[in-house]
Formats: structure tokens, sequence, C-alpha cells
RNA sequence: GGCGUCAUCGUCUAAUGGUUAGGACAUCAGGUUUUCAUCCUGGUAAUCGGGGUUCGAUUCCCCGUGGCGCUACCA
């Protein structure tokens, strides 16, 4: 049997980095298996409407770079297209396909009408809450008499569908990644199936779908396993086969709770704008929660595809470490070409009002390599090369011990030297300004910090001779100058 | 409260019924260096607690503790 797997975002907002690490693994178990990845939007609860929000599922998992093979995915214009023979792919534009499977579950006993109002439902619970028991459907509509029910429901009574779950018995879930768990049936509600509004829940939807779509191996979120014995359940019901469960454990903070929006950044697209590259992002959110077992940790998605085995999944949830993301962010900068590296950077130079036409953009951005944790701030740590005027105390310029005096007179002997030197390329000017000072019997430091923060203005910054070949001779013996007259 | 689930350095994790419990991030110290960063070297740091089983348990079992999830006509 051909594996198939699925990610079933509801479309509410933006994509959660949780929502990405189901999806990935979702993704890479597909593809190792030369399996279907499939995409299905669950947007049954109308309240929770996003507008866009299906759109920004889908670029978020374009851009981390997981491929749609079935379902809904985004069209040339950006706009959300269905592909396949199973859909369609949108739980809202299915409501026929549910009317008629519950249909099916009420005639044959295994669900039924229930008219008990909110505030009945409630009163019942702060019952059982006050007595310490379990809480849950009392069950006063189950054994209703079927076409009682059915004709209260056409004078217009408001109701809605449950199940009927078994009263004795366990359910058994065989999960991918917990292995056997067990429930007792008598403990499990009579879920809802199809709500006042005519919508059908996410429980129905789910099972529907996944068994409609061939779904055969549904990995979810920790939270979905205590639904799982009603998911198991509907199946049998209908008599349909079983898929494999895998729910894996959630994304936590350093706090050891949930990420949340309160806490920071939690979504997908919150970590494109600060700059972080998809294939670090990948690579880091791979590792948390499964191992492949060597020492190696760096790992492209293709890699990770050939390499990503379930049985390597683990337990407990794990902390999204952002330090570690930004040394993963480093080093995947580090290896991009300096080309590459500054086309990545566009938008973030766009975004802080940089002339991008720069030919030398890529000899630039190359300055922050290794200095830089993301895109964004590559672009603002750059931002001194294109600056007119640069700001900053005179006292910079004086390195240690040194005086005002001597780095003046540093800087005028420098001007002169490099005036002298034809050749303005990396490699020549240090060369021949290294042995320059070496001549004088200078320190180097005597003369390339006060040299390094006339043209950069700044404490800490790349070293003297990239800054001086980036910004040209012309600009160096200017930017010098400023600093003299400045001293 | 009930049900479920999880437990190795601060964090991500490796390993095994017998190991000096390994690696990475972070951190600390040293080196390289004009600064910061990179890079190199070294260090600190972990098997939640209590019982079993066993010659031996961090590993298997039980109990406890703690964390987390679910307990909606949300997903």
């Amino acid at each position: 049997m051909n594996i198939k797997t699925r990610f079933a975002p509801s479309p509410t907002g933006f994509l959660h980095v949780g929502g990405l690490r189901t999806a990935l693994y979702s993704y890479l178990f597909a593809r190792k298996n030369n399996g279907v990845f499939m995409m299905r939007i669950e947007d049954t609860d109308q309240e929770r409407f996003v507008e866009g929000g299906t759109e920004n599922m889908i670029r978020s998992l374009k851009w981390a770079g997981l491929s749609i093979d079935e379902g809904v995915d985004m069209g040339e214009e950006g706009n959300v297209i269905q592909k396949g023979d199973k859909g369609p792919y949108i739980q809202s534009q299915r409501l026929d396909i549910y009317k008629k499977y519950v249909q099916e579950l009420v005639e044959q006993g295994h669900a039924y009408y229930c008219f008990c109002s909110k505030e009945r439902l409630e009163e019942v619970r702060k019952n059982q809450e006050l007595n310490k028991m379990p809480t849950g459907y009392d069950g006063h509509c189950r054994d209703l008499d079927v076409a009682e029910a059915q004709k209260r429901v056409m004078t217009g009574e408001k109701y809605v569908i449950r199940m009927k779950m078994p009263k004795t018995g366990t359910t058994v879930v065989d999960d991918m990644v917990r292995g056997k768990v067990e429930f007792k049936n008598e403990l499990v509600d009579d879920q809802v199936l199809v709500k006042a509004d005519g919508f059908p829940t996410y429980h129905l939807a789910v099972v529907v779908d996944d068994h409609l779509m061939e779904v055969t191996h549904v990995i979810r979120g920790e939270e979905w396993l205590p639904s799982t014995p009603k998911h198991i359940q509907l199946y049998k019901m209908f008599g349909w086969d079983l898929p494999q469960f895998g729910h894996l454990s959630m994304l936590i903070n350093e706090q050891k709770q949930k990420l949340s929006k309160r806490h920071g950044d939690v979504s997908v697209e919150d970590f494109k704008q600060k700059g972080y590259l998809p294939e670090a992002m990948v690579n880091f959110i791979a590792f948390l929660g499964w191992n492949p077992g060597g020492e190696k940790e760096i790992f492209s998605l293709a890699e990770l595809e050939k390499e990503f085995d379930f049985s390597k999944v683990h337990k407990p949830a794990a902390v999204f470490n952002r330090e570690k993301l930004n040394w993963y962010n480093k080093q995947y900068m580090m290896a991009l070409s300096d080309e590459e590296l500054a086309k990545r950077c566009e938008s973030f130079f766009i975004q802080i009002g940089l002339q991008t036409s720069d030919f030398r953009l890529a000899n630039i951005v190359a300055l922050e390599k290794g200095r830089s944790s993301t895109l964004a701030e590559i672009a603002e740590n750059i931002t001194f090369i294109f600056s007119d005027k640069l700001k900053y105390e005179s006292e910079l310029l004086v390195w240690k011990k040194s005086t005002h005096e001597d780095a003046k007179q540093k800087l005028k002997e420098l001007a002169l030297f490099f005036a002298t030197i034809g050749d303005w390329n990396r490699e020549n000017v240090e060369q021949v300004t290294l042995s320059w000072i070496k001549e004088k019997g200078w320190g180097n430091g005597d003369v390339l910090w006060p040299m390094r923060v006339a043209l950069s203005g700044q404490k800490n910054s790349p070293g003297p001779f990239e800054i001086a070949t980036v910004l040209g001779k012309e600009k160096t013996l200017d930017r010098i100058q400023k600093a003299i007259e400045l001293l």
C-alpha cells in the first residue's frame, strides 16, 4: 500500500512553528517512504475563520521548502488551488459528504440526536465537578426513540448529533511514538459530531476525510491523543480500516510552557521576518524531537528526507531554544555564497531604506559572515558602509594607552601611505600595509585600531582591510581624512 | 477532580543490564587577533526521588514527585 500523510491545519492565522514541525515530520515520513504528502484545510469552525489564513499556511510551508503532492496548494498568482482526485480538500466544501456519513451512523444506531441546551450541559458539568466525578455528557438523549427525535428535528428544534461511545471495554491506540495507549470506553465522552449550525466537528471530519482521502499515517500533535479513541470507534462504526497514528510531543519555551504569542515569536512568518533562513529553520526544527544518532547535525532537507526515521522520534516535549537556532542560522549563512547571501538580504535592505543597486553588495554582506546571526542583523550591521558621515566620538579613535596626537599622526601617515598604493585589493592592501607598519616599528594596534574606527565609526566592526577594500580607495582616504579632522 | 502522557548536563540530544555516561548549543578559561565575531585548545555541568528484579540498573518493574496535554456544539 502506498503511504500517504497529510498536514491539516485550521486556517486561523499564521503557521505556528509547532505546526511546521508536524508538517515537516509528515512530509519527511512520506518522502522517505516514497509516499504522498497531502494538505487539507480544516475550517469547520466558522467563528475562527481568518481571512487569508489558508494562503498563510501554504506560503509558510513552501517557504520552508516542503512541496505538496496533493490537496490544497498555491497557484502561480498566489491563489489557492486544489489538486488530486479525492477532493475537495477544504472541509467547508465537503458538508454534504459529512451529512451523508452521519446519517448512516444515526440509522445504524451509532449516533443520536441530542436536544440538550447549553444551560443543561453546564449544569450537569457543574454537578459533576462538585461531586468530583469525571466530567462528560450524561447521556440524557442517548436512548431517545429515533422516530420521536426525528419528529422533533422536523419541527425545527435545535439539535446536535452525538456519537454513541461503547459503555464497556477499552480502546487501544497503537501509536508510532508512544506505543500502545489504553483508554476505558466508559470514560470517553459521547462526542458531538454535528454542531447546531450543521457543521461537523473536527472528530467527524478528520475520520471521514482521512478515510476517503486514503491517508495511511495520521501524524499530528500530542493534544489529539486523548480523543483518538473516539476516532478509532468511529472507524469501527463505519467498518473502515484504521490508519497508523503518530502523536508528536509539543514544542515548549524555556519556562516549559506552551510556545505562545504572549512570550515572543511563534509563527513561521515571525522567523522569516527576523531573517532566519528556511534551511536553518528546517534543520533546527527537525532536530527538536528527532535525531538520526550520529554526531553530524547539519542536514539539508534532501538529507533529512533520506535519513528520517519514525522510530527515532522521541517522546518528551522539546524546548525551542533560540540560541541554538541562531547558531544554525549563522552556520547556514556562512555556507552561502556571497552573491546568494546578498540576494537573501535584499528585502531587509529595503526595509531599512538602503540603496540596493550597489554592485558590491555581495562583498559588503560578506563582511558580516560569521558575525551576524540573522539576515536582518546583517542589513543593520552594514549600514555604516553606506553612510556619508559617520557619527562617533573622537576618543574612540584612540587605541588603548595611545593618545589623540599619536592617533592623529598615525592616520596622517597612513593616508599618505595609502595614496601610494596602486593595486587596491584586499590581499595587496593588507600585505603592504602590514609590512609598512613593521618597517616603521609601530604596533599593529597603533595604526589598525584608529584606521578601523575611522572607516567604521564603531567600537566593534569587521576588520580594517575588509572594510577598506569594500569601501574603495577614495572613500577610505576620505574617511581617514574626516577622522583626522575630528581629532 | 478524572483520564492520558513524559522524565539523561541550563538547552537539544547519544549510549548501554557492566562506559572515565558521548556530542552540539550556551557558559567559563586559554590561544589566535587592531575590536567584536570567526577559528583552535581546554574546563564546569546530567541519568527526578524511593523501593524492588539482578552479581550488577541510568537502562527492566512498581510507587511517589514534578511537568505537560485532554476533560467545548475549538481545532
